[in-house]
RNA sequence: GGUCCGAUGGCCGAGUGGCUAGGCUCAGCUCUGCAAAAGCUGCUACAGCGGUUCGAAUCCGCUUCGGACCUCCA
């Protein structure tokens, strides 16, 4: 790895940059917290995917052998913090008429879709919160064997309060448990809880929820934060490298995971890196499911909703959040969306110029410094994963091809060769941006043909200076959505 | 009410105590039969008011505006 910068993460826990380096080198372990998979994901949870998307890319790129586990919340939570609340899956099965469990197929299958839409890579362990209660039992005896919680009515509660005599709680979020004891707001059907702050770790289910586990307290279900301590631990270990999430998880979820994990046994800091991806906004606000200004990858593809003048690829919209630094908010806008369009497809352009690149000189040209682009591309992934740096970086390599490709500018066959496995590493492995291409694949061959030979044509037509038949020509391709491009070397054709 | 964050050119969006971010748009030019593509040039901004400094958009303070979390949320 010595030809790559080091690599440095912004770590939400310190509030600072801090040097990358794993627990077990070359393994690194990585849990990323993933949908509850009661509807449809929409274009929010799509970025803090794509951020984690791209860590995983590139350690993998660096050479270290990542396990990624990314969990499926398939137990039905509670819609409030309160006993009154019904649960989002059993709400919603009941609303599809369904089984609790086809819900959670049903939106489980949508999500891997939109993952492999949008060329996310999919995790190393995908595991489910309804497969592990067994260890969340578990784990709630060593939580309350530390007594850290205490049984009320059938339902266990992780005591807060108790936790903060021994260990801080809110570091990561910067809560002072006293300014929260102040400012918790009221809510009913607390009554269970000896402290409003206290959260649960295990709830006893009424008669009419669906989904329900037995346990030593009660027949119930466990508490939502319990999953991903317990998850987490038994496939990376009582510490491990990074663990991420949306910036809306901070508090509390990432916070009752610090105080499961270090109330389960006893040694704090079990996350070495915590990672948090900000949120993507609509006219400055989030984007979230309750305020309906979401939409669903289809609609965004399509562009069948009112936000949208029209649809976007997702390419588009995948290099259209690369533009943009994970931990800054995002704010979407069709204007945005067109500009990264245009610049993604020239990118895409140049890239697909590289294999027919001209190489003159044997002696590698000296005005022209692959190494120097390469490094620069490796300080910014090193600079906590600055994609919009790459990006830039990247289109001065566009802007090297172009010049090569013009004539303007000479290179060798190996500065060729590295330049070309340069970008396609940064492209394609760890950008995971690939080429769209718009035609149905089985008429491509016999189209192209097709198209050769009207280029073919129109050269004819050229060379007898026929401008009336090769503007025609041009101007019928073009109407199909086909440009003719000319230069001095010849006419070729693309897809518009 | 509490905690925290942000305000960058026509739009999006990086960055930073002195050195061109980048993309898109617009205008001019080169190339070209014309056009497209590509290239070059220009439009050169850091919310406002004070302060620190040789020097601040970048540090500090205040003001205004916006946002997030405090309740399920990526």
């Amino acid at each position: 790895m010595a030809q790559f910068s080091p690599l440095y993460i912004h770590n939400s826990l310190t509030r600072e940059k801090e040097l990358f380096t794993p627990l077990n080198g070359p393994y690194v372990g990585m849990y990323v917290c993933g949908p509850t998979v009661y509807s449809n994901v929409h274009l929010g949870n799509v970025r803090t995917f794509l951020t984690f998307d791209i860590v995983y890319r590139y350690l993998s790129f660096l050479g270290y052998k990542v396990r990624y586990v990314r969990n499926i919340t398939d137990v039905g939570h509670l819609t409030g913090d309160s006993d009154d609340g019904e649960d989002k899956i059993g709400k919603k099965a009941r609303l599809e008429n369904l089984e609790p469990m086809e819900i959670v197929q049903k939106y489980t299958n949508d999500f891997h879709d939109v993952m492999r839409i949008f060329n996310m890579k999919p995790p190393s362990i995908e595991p489910s919160a309804t497969g592990h209660i067994v260890e969340q039992i578990e784990a709630i005896k060593s939580i309350m064997g530390r007594g850290y919680a205490y049984e009320s009515n059938g339902s266990i509660y992780f005591s807060v309060r108790k936790y903060n005599e021994d260990h801080p709680y809110g570091e990561l979020s910067g809560r002072k448990i006293d300014d929260l004891l102040n400012n918790t707001r009221s809510l009913d059907g607390q009554d269970e809880k000896q402290d409003p702050l206290d959260f649960a770790l295990w709830k006893k289910a009424d008669a009419s929820h669906l989904m329900k586990w037995p346990s030593p307290w009660s027949e119930g279900f466990p508490g939502w934060h319990l999953e991903c301590s317990v998850m987490s631990t038994k496939y990376l270990g009582t510490q491990f490298d990074i663990h991420g999430g949306g910036m809306d998880l901070k508090f509390p979820h990432h916070e009752c995971e610090i105080a499961q994990n270090t109330g389960a046994t006893g040694e704090p800091r079990s996350v070495r890196y915590w990672m948090h991806g900000n949120m993507l906004t609509v006219n400055g606000r989030k984007m979230a499911k309750s305020e309906g200004n979401g939409f669903t990858p289809e609609e965004l593809i399509s562009g069948n909703h009112p936000l949208l003048e029209r649809g976007y690829s997702p390419m588009t919209v995948r290099f259209f959040m690369l533009q943009g630094h994970y931990a800054s908010t995002l704010d979407f806008s069709n204007d945005a969306l067109q500009a990264a369009e245009k610049g993604l497809d020239r990118l895409m352009k140049a890239l697909s110029q590289l294999d027919q690149l001209p190489c003159a000189a044997e002696n590698d040209n000296t005005e022209v410094d692959i190494r120097l682009l390469a490094q620069r591309c490796s300080d910014a992934m090193g600079d906590d994963f600055n994609t919009p740096i790459l990006i830039s970086v990247l289109f001065d390599a566009v802007k090297l091809v172009n010049n090569v490709a013009d004539g303007r500018l000479a290179i060798s066959p190996q500065q060729k060769g590295s330049l070309t496995s340069m970008v396609h590493g940064y492209v394609f492995d760890v950008l995971g941006l690939t080429q769209e291409t718009t035609a149905g694949a089985d008429s491509v061959g016999e189209s192209a043909g097709l198209l050769d030979l009207l280029v073919q044509l129109r050269g004819s037509a050229k060379s007898n200076q026929d401008w009336t038949t090769a503007d025609a020509i041009r101007d019928a391709l073009g109407a199909l959505g086909i440009a003719i491009k000319d230069s001095k070397e010849g006419s070729s054709w693309e897809r518009s």
